[in-house]
DNA sequence: TAAATTTGCGCAATCGTTCCCGACAACGTT
DNA sequence: AACGTTGTCGGGAACGATTGCGCAAATTTA
């Protein structure tokens, strides 16, 4: 059906050798310039492409990188696939995306997937519910590049790229702490992610810093970070049952934060009157909301960008990479009042 | 660095040929029940994977689907790629995302991209800047099956999937014109796209049934989509420096709903006081805002399994396909009051 | 003019897999 | 005993592109 032309066409209708078709269009130097002059003026007339597969197969590389990430309706997600198309698209390499939906079978499949396919790196922000980075270990250990960006793997020595998590949830909690609220509790993914550890180690110094007891019963983990909403609605319900309810909550995340107040809204709790949120998101709706919401906002896109510069890096090396790099970018608080 | 075992891996360990090894793992019949046990489970022991890359080079197909949308980050395109990737996995499919961001240079370079990459077929929805679709056509009368969806193009013969927008926005039109709007004006994307005419056919046809006159002055066409905020913007201001200024906006899209509403808010007009706000989004972020906000909402998910479905029929058609389906879905109006 | 060098191009191998063919046993049939 | 049949298996071509090697012709040098 669908048959692109290949090099034997072109040296068939030339009355040339295949060989010295390729070399023409590779421009060697063993070639006279006249035939090179032949050769190219066809391939531009036809249109000619190399056929990738072929050259994959040849040189074992397929000049593209897997995408891992949990959703890409996710205000954060998309915004830094935007930042790794656009360098790996300048670099010529392709970008496959796959989601996990915070599955941790899921993200075992799409990774063996993409293995399997060649890619030539990864770009990993790992599951909600994934614990165990075995799948990806062997993978690594075995050679393949690997990039870990937002969610990252501790277990695994490569390069990683965060937001300064502590840093945000810290400041998040600390506005909530200056508007007055006390009874801050704190809605977030997993325990086991990295984010969620380091986001909770913020929230967890803001309030000592103001002479707070932690309170366990104020921290609600959700094991698939909000992905289903009745996750999301039952850690709302047994914080707002407890004998001293919250008046705040900081959460943790993009998902999170539009469950968090979708379930408030079909609670009749008013934002910010009786509950005031503050969290992590990146999405742009938040302006739109009547009732404030401040949120804590990550450079998604330059994080995307650097992901991919490094993943790049790793992948073209000529010599095995020892040293790694665990960069840490700012986040920022935008205040809306 | 990253060598997987092959096929004459296996043979040398096991004194074999490679074809001997091939046959037992494809399990033919010229083969002797012994030998293939004996692959088999040298094959299992070192878990081994045919190379994907060598089969499409000899099979000449990827078992890979490219998607082109305009931008992952808006909800119906979301969802849709949601349904195509659940009935392509379920076939063995991959899927490749690729984004225009609304450019029709985007969208030629990432068509040419994907078919060079030897996809099976294409899942396509037009970016706002293309009217041209010569790019497709060529690729299309070459044989590559593709499948429309949600933006179709009209002169390319294959399958197409869509909304009801017609009777969408017929919907959305009256529901305004109920409430007790008169002066309706409408937003909405690039006046080529196939879902700008039909939608604004039905925004015509309800106000024709209230026998209110269609006024062009009324009708904003924003060329990207409103991918960029000034776009909408621009147009935002033009209609509310009419003497006759609206009392209603009809919005033709996601991404334009969301802009239209972060212009108003920054223009101090208050939704739905001044302006009532009606219009095609899948988001569901709607359902938190203060003031009600209707909205038509496409069955995303749908479209996205039953554009797959077809387009999976096509590629593994063994005739040439002459018979073309033009399936329309029906819209749901969303009622936020 | 003959030898030495350069130039231009084709042959064939390679990547990993499949599959058509041919080889060759071990049979059964005449 | 000669021949056909069947069951297993290996050889080798093919998919499309690149590239080292060798060979012939063209050119330069002695």
């Amino acid at each position: 059906m669908f048959e692109p032309t290949t090099l034997k066409d072109i040296a068939k209708a030339l009355g040339l050798s295949t060989s010295t078709v390729s070399r023409a269009l590779r421009d060697t130097h063993e070639i006279s310039s006249e035939t090179k002059k032949i050769v190219l003026a066809y391939a531009e007339k036809i249109n000619y492409k190399p056929n990738p597969i072929a050259l994959s197969l040849k040189e074992r590389r397929t000049k593209s990188i897997g995408v891992l990430v949990s959703e890409v309706a996710n205000h954060y997600f998309s915004q830094a696939i935007g930042g790794i198309e656009a360098i790996a698209y300048d670099r010529g390499y392709h970008v496959i995306i796959t989601q996990t939906h915070e599955s941790y079978e899921r993200e075992k499949i799409n990774i063996q997937h993409l293995a399997s396919r060649g890619v030539d790196g990864l770009l990993v922000s790992l599951s909600a519910e994934t614990s165990d980075t075995n799948h990806l270990s062997l993978l690594h250990d075995r050679g393949l590049p690997m990039v870990f960006f937002d969610r990252v793997a501790k277990d695994i020595e490569t390069h990683k790229i965060s937001a300064n998590n502590e840093q945000g949830a810290y400041d998040a909690t600390i506005q909530l702490l200056e508007s007055g609220r006390r009874k801050i509790a704190h809605l977030t993914s997993s325990d086991h992610l990295s984010i969620s550890i380091e986001r909770l180690a913020g929230y967890t110094a803001a309030l000592t810093k103001y002479g707070i007891p932690v309170q366990p019963e104020y921290i609600k983990h959700c094991p698939h970070g909000g992905m289903f909403q009745e996750e999301t609605e039952q850690a709302i319900r047994e914080l707002m049952s407890l004998t001293d309810k919250p008046d705040a909550i900081f959460v943790a995340g993009d998902r999170l934060s539009i469950g968090c107040l979708t379930v408030l809204k079909k609670f009749n709790i008013s934002v910010p009157e009786e509950i005031s949120i503050s969290g992590f998101s990146n999405s742009d709706v938040l302006d739109l909301f009547k009732s404030p919401l401040s949120s804590v906002r990550q450079p998604a896109y330059e994080m995307g960008c650097m992901a991919t510069e490094m993943l790049i890096k790793l992948i073209e090396s000529k010599y095995p990479v020892t040293e790694f790099e665990n960069r840490v970018l700012d986040t920022e608080l935008v205040i809306r009042a």
